[in-house]
DNA sequence: CGATTATGATTAA
DNA sequence: TAATCCTAATCGC
């Protein structure tokens, strides 16, 4: 679920919802009391996403910090709400809607200057109007690691995770272990513009879908989960056939089109 | 019903 | 590189 797409969807969804208003804040599942209860009856001004993280600033100068994680998520649901459905860390109601959080990685009250350190430590992220593309050109440019484990790396560029970067090598054609100093500035530059694409695409469908559609027939709402990605867990690439490739990176498998992806070298 | 897996990231070794 | 944390869905027996 969570890539830069599904934060920055949040942030926007969760403005709508509970900015300008108290919101009640509670936490069902017991985990973070302390901070819901300092939460709880205060108003929430502005909600924001850098990357993978989610701050919500309230009127007192509190600042709520979530990161999702790996398998954390947010519900929605409509106010007043129904019992919470499982490991419910944090509930936020709002006079229509209501949020669940669950599973999250970070959920922490902080001030501002935290905030500053944590963002300051994030790369450009493409979802941001003022984001430094130059900035992510120049880095990848300077580095010997492979271009997929550089996507990866929040301190190059925010927001993209293990499915993206699949898809992004996958769609400028590049292979993930090719050297980011062997990529032309041409090849760096499409990367970003892609990445900034469909990270668009995601926050607009609210889930990932590289594929496009049209190759498909069908509308994105109904292409399913196994075929909305060309390389990323498959066996075979979605546009070729071709079995795919496994490779390791950063710690974690991601996958190639031999065909479409020739190999660095 | 237990094991495995997952779109993440930090810490320890 | 491995262990670890968070949770829930899915898979295999």
């Amino acid at each position: 679920m969570p890539e830069g797409h599904t934060i920055h969807r949040l942030a926007r969804d969760q403005r709508r919802d509970l900015v300008g208003r108290p919101v009640r804040a509670s936490s069902p599942q017991g985990r973070f009391a302390a901070g819901a209860a300092r939460l709880d009856g205060q108003v929430p001004l502005a909600t924001d996403a850098w990357g993978k993280h989610l701050f919500h600033t309230f009127a007192s100068g509190d600042v709520l910090h979530v990161h999702l994680g790996l398998i954390g998520r947010f519900r929605r649901r409509t106010s007043p709400p129904p019992e919470p459905v499982g490991a419910v860390r944090l509930r936020m109601a709002g006079a229509a809607s209501t949020w669940d959080l669950s599973g999250p990685i970070v959920c922490a009250v902080v001030t501002p200057d935290r905030v500053d350190e944590v963002v300051g430590a994030l790369g450009p992220d493409p979802l941001r109007p003022d984001a430094d593309a130059e900035a992510f050109v120049a880095t990848v440019a300077r580095r010997a690691a492979p271009i997929g484990a550089l996507l990866l790396d929040q301190r190059v560029v925010a927001g993209i995770g293990n499915v993206y970067r699949a898809e992004l090598c996958f769609l400028a054609g590049i292979h993930p272990a090719t050297p980011g100093r062997d990529l032309t500035v041409e090849q760096i530059t499409r990367l970003w513009d892609l990445a900034g694409q469909q990270l668009r695409l995601g926050v607009r469908r609210n889930r990932i879908v590289t594929v496009d559609p049209a190759e498909l027939g069908v509308p994105p709402s109904r292409v399913r989960r196994a075929d909305a990605t060309y390389v990323y867990h498959r066996d075979r690439c979605g546009r070729c056939g071709t079995p795919t490739e496994v490779v390791a990176l950063a710690g974690r498998r991601t996958w190639a089109c031999p065909a479409e992806q020739p190999r660095p070298g």
